[in-house]
DNA sequence: TTCCGTGCAAACAATTTGCAATAGA
DNA sequence: TCTATTGCAAATTGTTTGCACGGAA
């Protein structure tokens, strides 16, 4: 584990002998946070309460950084901008194509496909970076299908 | 199931009131004509070779209006274009994140973990609109694990 | 004769990059 | 000091759109 508290992270930072700053701070209090998964935008949004003078393009910056030290990853949801999360809580995604809802679901849960995969195709099915997509309950109970 | 003919499609379309235009027969003809997935450049390209002046753009509105008759599906293996391929020919995709191969599996490989997500979270996983990502058995040999 | 389809150029969204100035260690 | 980091503007990538003309039905 990569470590999940914000001094842990740091720690990460400076031991790889990357900087610690102001801005970096910003976005792991904003990730740390949330709940929610945020678009790059968002965390900029939630940077600029405290920083208004981070940039954009910093954002990315820093949650790209993050994400090659393996503090961050990213998913894709759907079209559109893809949304970061600690990598300490991962989880798996299932978006219901018809409202859009999200479902976080436990790795445990994929436990049957990933043997299936290993044995039938020798492969590891172990970073979920895109979300499955199909309709969730709500959706198909109100259309009784 | 929509057809899996050349013939059959462009009945699809017509049945709809769509027209039928050479620009249309050229891209479903690079569709049938390949095995691969073609990001919708490639289909340009394709098209490129018989039809040199139908325009990028021309392609792309096709390739969504085929979408919509249930004709073609479109899926993300990676970051970058999206791929297209003849709905009739279903299947799923794993994708290695270090040699970036594609792996397709049919959908029956899918059976075990479908019933879970309906079970456990009244979710039915139907669309197969993103990849599966995990590392594919050449690359876990080559690293000897 | 309709009105769908198309070419073209321009817009767009999400993200990346080059560069010079700034600021952690 | 030394070099990672940042702000800014501009470039890139993949895709969509407005508009006026051309071609299927």
């Amino acid at each position: 584990m990569a470590g999940t508290t914000v001094d842990e992270m740091l720690a990460v930072l400076r031991r790889d002998g990357d900087r610690v700053t102001s801005a970096k701070r910003a976005v792991l209090g904003v990730l740390t946070g949330s709940d929610e998964h945020l678009t790059a935008e968002q965390v900029a949004e939630g940077v600029h309460a405290t920083h208004p003078d981070v940039h954009r393009s910093t954002v990315y910056r820093i949650l790209d950084n993050f994400e090659r030290r393996g503090l961050v990853s990213h998913v894709h949801l759907r079209h559109g901008p893809s949304v970061y999360h600690l990598t300490a809580d991962q989880h798996h995604h299932l978006v219901c194509e018809q409202c859009d809802g999200v479902v976080e679901v436990p790795d445990k849960a994929m436990t049957g496909l990933r043997k299936v995969l290993l044995r039938d195709y020798g492969f590891s099915f172990d970073t979920p970076h895109f979300a499955l997509t199909g309709r969730c309950r709500a959706c198909r109970a109100r259309e009784s299908g």
